[in-house]
DNA sequence: GACATTAATGTAAGCGCTTGCATGAATCAA
DNA sequence: TTGATTCATGCAAGCGCTTACATTAATGTC
């Protein structure tokens, strides 16, 4: 893995028969070098393909203009359109954006912080709010600027660019109520270390908790992010001998493998039972029928992240955590139970 | 954007009462090094939250254990998984992924190619093989070690792991043909500056020119890869005098974009017109009919594509590149069009 | 014309790390 | 005992870049 050969500012300064640290100048303060110079040093660039060295330029500059962005998964919709969008307001910067992830596990994401360190991120962006106090400290300990998304806190510590998972499960689930169901199922995301996916649970199980016309959970499956992981999830709930006449489910993929499956099994959706979902990616409205889901301002939310670390790294006026609003998406997988439909 | 503060190699080796050069070699190569050494280094290093600079490390060993992959757009299914686990096998070698996207602009990913060699990136992923001279010119001059995926050619420059999306359109185009349809339209990606939509193109052309049964393209629609594209395309597809009976889609999302509106339309797929895609993305079990498509293994292709880099890396016995099979996967939107069903 | 000011460029130190070489201590062979 | 070998560690150079400071040339002021 040696990079030998490539052109060295040295190389480039004797080709333009200039100093290095015109070469320096000419290419990141252009204003500083004549303009027949820059143009002279310009030409030699492009013929040697010269690319500074990172190393060197950190080294000396102390600076990497580089976040690292650290995600559950990438193979995930959920995340893929936000990060996307984050991606591109700090390109606009000239950041470049590293991105690692820990497959949902704390202990990966810890080695994966530091070495997002080390390979000279001046900042990070982290997914949810649950972590080893391990982790805390040492992102307190080497001060990083970092902020957190798809969860939002209203805390003064740490900056939170995202939505209330709980509110947004509580207002869905006071939702599904108003059709009348009553016995509620859930098929949650897994809930260890994901605190996004416990709080959609808190927020589901308040609403129930909360109404007084004795709605209950008659069940709560965790399941991972996968379609088939959905079906299972339906298939052990629909076994049970205790029905809901509703399923909130904590992702839209989920929501979407139950259907497919209440599908197989001639189980009709909504009439034998309603199904929700969550976050609204493309499936939710590809699925038959529609899935009502929560819409995630994704592409909004990557951005304002982007705009409150950018922020955060030069040192600007501090801004406060930034809670993005969601919203219910009403299509045809939600509606009254059959018995009081008829 | 300063770091300021981080601890230094130096401030260790003063912690620990030994020579910076016995903290290196403790962190790299800890054979080199006394048990008993190793051990006080190692609280010293955890007591501080040291992180090694990365700038130093790259510029004192010329090595940088980073590859860059530079994908189309992170928002896009087809990428993601494949993505993911190239990325989990270079973890498994200590090797950190950094990701760019291009915007399917190859401007832009001459752009990004420059970026992540100057963030130390020593090899490169790169998706399909269409760009400008002037970048192949980069890469070459700087010699840089990268492989072509989610396409293939057989052609001795150029490492590819990947499937020949020719051949596969090719073959999905015959089973459409051997159902008994003739009359065929196609929804296909952009094609410019994207060699794989290209090639799924010109797959299908070949395959319904060697028909000898009076099969004919009646349309091909380009679109961009959202729900909606697919929708639009599906329209002025069959709003035209000309119509088909089978429509080939560029991609499951183009594929399932255009179910769906075909049953908002009240046409009845496949009933009315068959439809198929192309990647088999998750979007694909899930759309009402199943969608008849091609399943392209992008797991495999992400690991195997991550190993040939690793290897190009550590100057291995050359490998050639690797094609990797794809499979027709049969679900309920294609069937034999309507008057010969009957 | 003498001096001050400005603009363009050069000089050289030093960023944090790795590594070839040197050193010293401990162990071994004869 | 003594020279050879091994092991653990230190010393110091240098990777490619930025930048404070020095230098030189050009221009302006009175």
């Amino acid at each position: 893995m040696k990079n030998t050969g490539s052109p060295t500012l040295e190389d480039v300064a004797e080709a333009a028969g200039v100093s290095t640290a015109t070469i320096s100048r000419a290419l990141n303060d252009p204003d500083k070098v004549a303009k027949e110079t820059r143009e002279r040093i310009q030409k030699a660039v492009d013929r040697l393909g010269y690319t500074p060295n990172f190393g060197g330029r950190v080294l000396a500059s102390n600076r990497t203009n580089t976040v690292g962005a650290i995600i559950p998964s990438m193979a995930n919709a959920m995340f893929a359109s936000g990060l996307q969008a984050f991606q591109e307001v700090l390109a606009e910067s000239g950041v470049t954006l590293l991105v690692a992830s820990s497959g949902y596990d704390t202990e990966h994401e810890f080695r994966q912080i530091r070495s997002l360190m080390t390979h000279g991120a001046d900042g990070l962006l982290l997914i949810g709010d649950e972590r080893p106090q391990k982790t805390k400290d040492f992102l307190a300990l080497r001060k990083i600027p970092y902020v957190i998304s798809w969860c939002y806190r209203n805390t003064p510590d740490g900056l939170y660019v995202g939505f209330d998972n709980e509110k947004a499960a509580y207002k869905l689930t006071n939702r599904v109520l108003e059709f009348g169901h009553r016995d509620i199922a859930m098929i949650a995301g897994i809930s260890k270390g994901n605190d996004r996916a416990r709080n959609r649970i808190e927020g589901v199980s308040r609403a129930v908790r909360e109404n007084t016309d004795g709605a209950r959970l008659t069940k709560i499956v965790e399941a991972r992010y996968r379609l088939e992981n959905g079906a299972e999830a339906f298939d052990e709930i629909m076994s049970a001998s205790d029905l809901p006449t509703a399923i909130i489910c904590g992702n839209d993929v989920l929501a979407a493998g139950a259907i497919v499956r209440a599908r197989k099994k001639g189980a009709r959706v909504p009439d034998d039972v309603s199904i929700t979902g969550f976050d609204d990616i493309g499936l939710a409205s590809v699925v038959e029928p529609g899935l009502t889901t929560v819409r995630v301002p994704q592409i909004e939310m990557g951005q304002e992240a982007a705009r409150q670390l950018l922020r955060l790294l030069s040192n600007q006026p501090a801004t406060s955590s930034i809670e993005i609003e969601t919203e219910l998406v009403m299509r045809d997988s939600l509606a009254a139970p059959k018995a009081l439909a008829v």
